[in-house]
DNA sequence: ATGCACAAGTGCATACTTGCACTGATGCAT
DNA sequence: ATGCATCAGTGCAAGTATGCACTTGTGCAT
């Protein structure tokens, strides 16, 4: 029973915890309903204290979703070109893969369930989507800069202000998906339902600019 | 000194009431720093319970800037010709009409040093932009359904997605102000600091589009 | 003027959230 | 193996936020 462990045994208690919080919230939840499921209640059930639970969530509604801090690999990242034809949908698209390293478990249903009966679990979703544009604005911005076409701003604005408006325009499709009314937290945030965004964008852009 | 009672006794009690409120907040805030400042304190200082404090303000930090609800009179709403020019443009100011009405309170330098101060107080600006887009989006979509070069989608979206696309696309020249490392709560919304980022945008859209 | 509907304000109970100081287990260097 | 630095976890105290039931003053219709 040694072979499974790829980490240090500090980090696989860690993931342990994690893990046993957000079942815990997340079964207590569906079977008596997020506001009658305490912190308090969450935490004994993962068999440690309250204080702790903090310790791994900002919010309650976090440990039922099962969301973690969003990451964005360097990999990832050095896939962009800057200069290619459909930038925003290359920065999109790196948006939506960030934005899906901050949802942690692994039961899909249960968390569509969840989110469809307490749609203010769905609001934490765009919280989280504040955070990856934070992440994706600081690469991009770093891409930019070394970028000649774009080092030079025009109009008085540099890398980083266009990168920063850039990470916003490419945020709007995926936005868009997570304010719809029939949101699916599963396939809300996918390349089928994120192309459809992206060409009522583009449809947009060559409409207004 | 019955003259100048424009309002029925009710409204004007609450409207006293409102400024009482923010007006200790803001000063006990300025004197002793935000997290030396408790609600207890507010309320006491405003002359009413903790509980009245929180009929008022969803948050401490509300009280402290002078946030009340935005509206949208339809009057601005009119203003907007779906089928000129410049229709971010047009929405873009429409936006910072409605953001501007959440901000109540007179006293503007007092209101730029605390921001200035405790930077968390200007993440509030941020969440109450999202209400502001969200009366928006409304009016728009209402305007665009009666429009025959919306109402009907292409694409397979209607003038609700249209819409609402459409106001995301607006809100991001007053986000980006908003999100500026430099950002001034007094002037960081007007006319003369988003003419700029509006420019930016514009030629970012020409750019991508 | 009287009575009624409603909204502001309150007290209480409960729960969420955070800072701080402390403990013990872990991992690492020697 | 031993010692040490670090970090997960904890208990406590204070403060933030909300639902509910209740009181009272206001505005309005009769």
């Amino acid at each position: 029973m040694t072979s499974a462990a790829a980490l240090p045994l500090r980090e696989r208690k860690k993931a342990e915890t994690w893990a046993a919080l957000h079942e815990a919230a997340a079964s207590l939840a569906l079977e008596r309903g997020v506001d009658h499921t305490t912190v308090e209640a969450i935490a004994s059930s993962a068999g440690v204290s309250p204080r702790t639970f903090f310790n791994y969530f900002e919010v309650k509604e976090d440990a039922i979703v099962g969301l973690r801090e969003p990451v964005l690999e360097a990999s990832k990242l050095s896939g962009i070109s800057v200069t290619a034809d459909d930038l925003v949908g290359q920065v999109s698209r790196l948006l939506m893969a960030v934005a899906w390293t901050a949802i942690g478990g692994t039961d899909r249903a249960r968390r569509r369930l969840l989110i469809a009966q307490y749609p203010n679990l769905g609001r934490r979703h765009m919280d989280y989507m504040v955070k990856a544009e934070r992440l994706v604005t600081e690469g991009i911005a770093g891409l930019l800069a070394q970028d000649p076409a774009w080092s030079v701003g025009a109009e008085g604005f540099g890398p980083e202000e266009a990168a920063r408006m850039l990470v916003m325009i490419a945020g709007v499709p995926i936005r868009f998906n997570l304010s719809s009314a029939d949101y699916d937290p599963v396939e809300g945030i996918s390349e089928e339902t994120l192309d459809p965004s992206l060409t009522l964008l583009h449809h947009l852009l060559r409409k207004l600019s």
